[in-house]
RNA sequence: GGGCGAUUGGCUCAGUGGUAGAGCGCCUCGUUCACACCGAGGAGGUCACUGGUUCGAACCCAGUAUCGCCCACCA
C-alpha cells in the first residue's frame, strides 16, 4: 500500500505562513496534475492484497471521435467513485483504455489522410499520405488515394496515437485520478491477442460458430450488421396492391417492395383468418413471373395489416426470415451484396418469367421496383394506385440506406438468442449485478428477453481484430469452412492475411491444396466486450488478473447496456463462469436546455476543454457530480458557476480559518482543546454530515454526499465562522473597542470580564481555532472527490502529503470531541444571528452597525442553544449594549425594539 | 404498440405519509480588515391532471396527458 499520512491526530501542524495572501483557482489544474504525476499519487500498487482492490472497467472512449460534454459528465462520476474508494482505503485499479478499433477510425483516417484501403495493393514502405489534417473538411471519397491494408493500418495507428495524446491531456486537466501508466488500446497487440484468444476458446467450446445464413447487410459499407447496431427509422414508401393468380380468382396482397416479387416463396395469412382459410394448402401463381406459390398459415401474420395476407420473399424483412425458417421455405434470394438484383437469371424463373427478370438483372432495388411496377401495371396485376406510406425500415446506425437481407457466411457467438438455458443464465447474471440506479436492470432484461438470434461478430472490413483462423483449400481450391485451422494461444496475435498456419508454407496461400486466411474482422463489440480481460491482464499478467477480476465497477452510459454491458457479461459468463464486475454505474445523458439529447448533428456541442478552462475543472466537476447516476442532466453553465463559487469559497474560507492566532503559531488539531459548547456542537453536526455522506457514497449516491457536505459548509461559513471569528481572533487583530462588551459568560470558561472573553480566556480562542482546523480537515476530505484541485491546494498550505491519499473522514473522533454538547446550538445561534441581521437589513444598514440594545425573542426549545453561545451571538451581531433574551411562542428568533447606532 | 424514466416557484433540481425546500435569476440593502468569482434580507409554488386509499398525500394505488430514452410480429 502506498504510504499514508496519519488521520487527523493530535500532532500540531505549523504552516499558517504558507497560506497565500491572495488565493484563486487559476492554474491549479496544471500545477496539481504535474505534482500528482511526479508523486505517483494515483499509481496502482500491484502488490496490494486482492481484498483491498477496487477495480474499475473504464469505458475506453473512441479516440477517432471527439470528446464532448457528456464524456466529461460521466467520467467525472467514475472519478468521484475512484477517489472515494481510494480514501476509504482501497487500492484503486483505474486504468484508461482507448477505443481505436473499427469503422469510426477507418472513416477518420480516410478523411484525415485522404486515403482508402484497397486490400489488393502491396505494402509501400515509407508511404507519405497525400493529405494531413481535416481543416474542417474531409477528403472526398473520389479524391482518396488507394493504399494497401498494412499501410492503411499504419495510418490508423498513427492517427490514434495522436488522438490519444489529446484525450489524455483533457482527462488530466479534468483531474481524473487514473493511473496513466496503465492505458490500453482496443487495437493494440495485447488487446488483439486477448480478443483472438477469447474467440478461439469460444470456438473450442462450441460457443462461436460459423453459419451461412440470411442476415442484415449494409450495401454501402458492404458488411454484415448485428442486431445491436440496428436503428429503425421512418422511411417513405408506397403500398402496392398486387394480384396473385389463384384458381378461384385473384388473391390481392399489399407490399412495399414489389421488386422482390421474383423472390416470393409463399403467401401467408393468420391461421384464424376466415377470409383465407379456404386457401391454405392451395397454391397461386405469381404475377409476371408465373411461379407456383403456396398459401400458408402462420400466427405472425397480422389480419389487420394491409390485405391481411402477406407475400413472403427471401428476404424483405426479418419476418420473412422467420417464416422462411419456421415454414422451411426455399431460398430464392435475388438481391446481392451490392444492393442490386443478381445479374444471372435465377433457376426458378423460366419462360416469360425469365424474360421479365432479364430486364431487372443488375438494377438497384430502387430501379427494379419501378420496372416491376410498370410491368405489373401493363399486365393489369396492379390493383389501384399505390398509396404512400411511412414505414419503419432497419438501418445500420452509421448508414443511410435501408439494410438488405442477404445470405452470407458469418461468425456468431451464442448469447442466448437461440438458446433458452443460456438466456436464463444470462438473465440470472443480471440479478447478481448491482445496477446503479436499480431500474437500469430492466433495460438489460428487456434486451435479453427480446433477442432473436445469436451475436453476429464478423465484419467485412479492414481495420480491426482479424479472426485467427485459416481454411484449408481442397483440390478444387474451395475453402473447407467446417474445419478451420487455428493457431496456438502462444502465437497470438496473428493476422491470417499475412501469417501462415502451422504445416503450410507461405506460397500455398490461395492455391488448391493450400490454405486461405479468414478475411473478416471482428465486430468492435467483440473486442470491447473483453475490456475487463484486456485491462486486468488476462493473458499478460495472470497475477494481476487474479487480483483485479472480477472487477468492482463498470461505469457506462445507458444507451449501451444492450451492447457493451450485455456483451461483456456474455463473454465473462462463457469464459469465466462469473460476472465481469459486481456493480454497474449508469450515467444519464446530457440534454440541451430544450431537453433534447445533445449531439453533434444539432451543432450544439461545446468543446470540453473550453468549458474546463473557462470555468475551471472543479467547477465543471461540481456540475457533473450534482447529477445522479441514471438521470439525464441539463447542460447548465449556471451550475458550473455555482461550482466555481464553491471552490473559491473553499479556498477563501480555508485561508480565513487558518489565519487566526499568531502568525507562526501551530495549528492545533487536538480535540481536547475544543471546550466551548458552540464549537463542540459544530463538530457534532459535522459528524452527522460525515455519516450521511459516507452512507450516500457507499450506495453510489454522490449527489447526496455532495449536497449534505455543501449545505454544512455554507452554514459553516455563513453562521459558524461569523459567530466565532471574533473569539478566534482572540483580540489579537481587532481593536478592542468593538468587542469590549462581548462579555457574556462562555460555558466551560469560568472568567467573566468587561474585556473580550478571549482576551483573558485564551481557551475560548483556542477552542474556536482548533474546531475550525478540525472541521476544515474533515470538510476538505469530504469535498476532495468532487473538488480535487481546490481541496489539494488548501491541503498543501498546512498539511503533509496529498489530500487524495488521506483516509476518508470518520465521525467517531468528531463525536468524541463534541462530547455531550447539544447539537442544536449552531442552528439556534445561527438563527439568532439571522434575526439580528434581519433588523439591520430591513433598516437598510450595514451588517457592521452596532446594536446598542435589542430584545431577542427565541423559541423555547432554542433557548438553551442561544444562551450557550450568547457571547458569540453578541459579537457577531455587534450587540454592544443590552440584549434582552426572552423565550416565546415564535417559529424562529425575532429581534425587535432594536436601537441601532448609526454613524 | 410495449418497457423505463420524468412532470415541484421564471430556470436547474432536492424532497417517498405529518403545515412545501435549495441554488440560480429577480427585488431591497450593504460591503472592500477571508471572499465583488462578495455578504445580508425579501418576494415568488393550490408539487401536470382526474379519481381512489388514509385522520392526513408532492410522496401510496388506478387512470389520463405531455416530454425523453430504449425496444418493437418476439413486448
Amino acid at each position: 500500500m502506498s504510504p499514508r499520512t496519519e488521520p487527523s491526530g493530535t500532532a500540531p501542524t505549523t504552516l499558517s505562513r504558507q497560506v497565500p495572501e491572495k488565493v484563486g483557482l487559476d492554474g491549479l489544474e496544471e500545477r496539481w496534475d504535474a505534482t500528482w504525476e511526479t508523486d505517483g499519487t494515483y499509481r496502482f500498487d500491484a502488490d496490494a492484497p486482492a481484498e483491498s482492490i477496487y477495480s474499475i472497467d473504464t469505458p475506453p472512449p473512441t479516440v477517432s471521435g471527439s470528446l464532448h460534454v457528456g464524456h466529461v459528465f460521466s467520467y467525472t462520476h467514475t472519478d468521484v467513485v475512484a477517489r472515494y474508494r481510494r480514501m476509504r482505503g482501497a487500492e484503486v485499479f483505474y486504468p484508461m483504455g482507448w477505443d481505436d478499433n473499427g469503422l469510426p477510425t477507418e472513416r477518420r483516417v480516410q478523411n484525415y489522410y485522404g486515403v482508402r484501403c484497397d486490400p489488393t495493393l502491396p505494402y509501400v514502405p515509407g508511404f507519405v499520405p497525400p493529405h494531413e489534417g481535416t481543416d474542417g473538411k474531409a477528403v472526398k471519397p473520389a479524391d482518396q488515394v488507394p493504399v494497401s491494408r498494412p499501410n492503411f493500418i499504419e495510418l490508423c495507428e498513427r492517427l490514434s496515437a495522436q488522438d490519444e495524446q489529446q484525450f489524455e491531456s483533457l482527462w488530466r486537466y479534468l483531474g481524473l485520478s487514473v493511473d496513466w501508466s496503465r492505458t490500453y488500446q482496443t487495437i493494440g497487440d495485447s488487446a488483439r491477442a486477448v480478443a483472438q484468444q477469447a474467440f478461439l476458446r469460444n470456438l473450442a467450446r462450441g460457443e462461436a460458430y460459423q453459419q451461412l445464413a440470411p442476415g442484415l447487410w449494409d450495401v454501402t459499407f458492404q458488411t454484415a450488421v448485428a442486431q445491436a447496431e440496428l436503428e429503425a427509422r421512418d422511411y417513405p414508401g408506397h403500398f402496392y396492391k398486387v394480384a396473385f393468380h389463384g384458381e378461384g380468382g385473384p388473391v390481392h396482397i399489399e407490399t412495399t417492395r414489389p421488386e422482390l416479387l421474383p423472390a416470393c416463396v409463399a403467401l401467408i395469412a393468420h391461421p384464424d383468418d376466415e377470409r383465407y382459410q379456404p386457401l391454405f394448402g392451395t397454391t397461386v401463381r405469381s404475377p409476371l413471373f408465373d411461379v407456383e406459390i403456396p398459401v400458408l398459415a402462420h400466427p405472425a401474420a397480422e389480419p389487420d395489416k394491409g390485405a391481411g395476407i402477406a407475400m413472403c420473399c427471401t428476404f424483405g424483412d426479418l419476418t420473412d426470415v422467420q417464416w422462411w425458417r419456421e415454414l422451411r421455405l426455399p431460398n430464392r434470394t435475388v438481391v446481392g451484396r451490392d444492393g442490386r438484383l443478381e445479374r444471372t437469371t435465377p433457376e426458378w424463373l423460366t419462360g416469360d418469367g425469365a424474360a421479365v427478370y432479364a430486364e431487372l438483372a443488375g438494377k438497384t432495388t430502387f430501379s427494379a421496383r419501378e420496372a416491376v411496377v410498370a410491368a405489373l401495371r401493363t399486365a393489369g396485376d396492379l390493383d389501384g394506385e399505390p398509396t404512400p406510406t411511412m414505414r419503419k425500415a432497419n438501418f445500420y446506425e452509421k448508414g443511410d440506406k435501408p439494410l438488405e437481407i442477404v445470405s452470407s457466411r458469418q461468425w456468431y457467438i451464442r448469447n442466448g438468442g437461440r438458446d433458452e438455458d443460456l438466456r436464463a443464465a444470462l438473465l440470472a447474471r443480471a440479478e447478481e449485478l448491482e445496477f446503479h440506479p436499480g431500474f437500469m436492470r430492466v433495460r438489460y432484461e428487456n434486451w435479453v428477453g427480446g433477442l432473436n438470434g445469436d451475436w453476429l461478430i464478423s465484419r467485412q472490413r479492414f481495420f480491426g481484430v482479424p479472426f485467427p483462423v485459416w481454411y484449408a483449400l481442397d483440390a478444387a481450391g474451395e475453402p473447407l469452412y467446417d474445419t478451420p485451422l487455428v493457431p496456438t494461444e502462444e502465437q497470438l496475435p496473428v493476422d491470417p492475411s499475412s501469417d501462415v498456419p502451422e504445416g503450410y508454407a507461405a506460397d500455398q496461400r490461395g492455391v488448391p491444396g493450400g490454405f486461405v486466411g479468414d478475411s473478416d474482422i471482428m465486430d468492435t463489440w467483440a473486442t470491447s466486450s473483453l475490456t475487463p480481460q484486456i485491462a486486468c491482464g488476462w493473458r499478460d499478467d495472470p497475477a494481476l488478473f487474479t487480483k483485479t477480476f472480477p472487477m468492482s465497477l463498470r461505469p457506462q452510459g445507458q444507451d449501451i447496456i444492450r451492447t457493451w454491458l450485455f456483451s461483456t457479461v456474455v463473454r465473462s459468463h462463457l469464459e469465466h463462469g462469473s460476472l465481469p464486475w459486481s456493480h454497474a454505474g449508469i450515467s444519464g445523458w446530457i440534454l440541451d436546455p430544450d431537453r433534447k439529447k445533445m449531439s453533434k448533428s444539432k451543432g450544439n456541442v461545446v468543446t470540453p476543454m473550453g468549458l474546463l478552462t473557462e470555468h475551471g475543472s472543479d467547477a465543471v466537476r461540481y456540475w457533473a457530480a450534482s447529477a445522479k447516476l441514471g438521470t439525464d442532466a441539463a447542460f447548465e453553465v449556471g451550475q458550473m458557476k455555482i461550482g466555481r463559487r464553491l471552490a473559491i469559497k473553499v479556498l477563501n474560507a480555508s485561508k480565513f480559518a487558518l489565519s487566526f492566532g499568531a502568525p507562526d503559531a501551530p495549528v492545533s488539531l487536538d480535540p481536547a482543546t475544543v471546550t466551548v459548547p458552540l464549537d463542540r456542537a459544530m463538530l457534532a453536526g459535522l459528524a452527522e454530515v460525515v455519516d450521511q455522506a459516507t452512507a450516500a457514497l457507499e450506495s453510489y449516491d454522490h449527489t447526496r454526499a455532495l449536497e449534505v457536505t455543501e449545505t454544512f459548509f455554507w452554514t459553516f461559513c455563513d453562521d459558524y465562522l461569523e459567530l466565532v471569528k471574533d473569539r478566534a481572533y482572540g483580540g489579537l487583530r481587532r481593536g478592542k473597542s468593538e468587542l469590549a462588551r462581548s462579555s457574556e459568560p462562555i460555558d466551560g470558561v469560568d472568567e467573566r470580564s468587561e474585556e473580550h472573553a478571549a482576551d483573558i480566556n485564551p481557551a475560548g480562542a483556542e477552542s474556536a481555532r482548533t474546531a475550525l482546523a478540525l472541521a476544515l480537515d474533515v470538510m476538505l476530505r469530504l469535498f476532495a472527490p468532487v473538488l480535487p484541485f481546490a481541496t489539494e491546494e488548501v491541503w498543501s498550505w498546512w498539511r503533509e502529503g496529498s489530500v487524495h491519499r488521506q483516509p476518508w473522514p470518520d465521525a467517531a473522533p468528531l463525536r468524541a470531541a463534541a462530547g455531550d454538547a447539544p447539537p442544536g446550538i449552531v442552528v439556534s445561534a445561527g438563527a439568532a444571528l439571522a434575526a439580528l441581521r434581519k433588523v439591520k437589513s430591513e433598516a437598510k444598514l450595514s451588517m457592521r452597525t452596532e446594536v446598542s440594545s435589542v430584545r431577542l425573542t427565541i423559541p423555547t426549545d432554542a433557548a438553551e442553544g442561544v444562551r450557550a453561545a450568547l457571547a458569540d451571538v453578541r459579537a457577531a451581531g455587534r450587540v454592544t449594549g443590552d440584549l434582552d433574551l426572552v423565550t416565546g411562542d415564535v417559529p424562529a428568533p425575532v429581534a425587535d425594539d432594536a436601537v441601532l447606532v448609526t454613524s
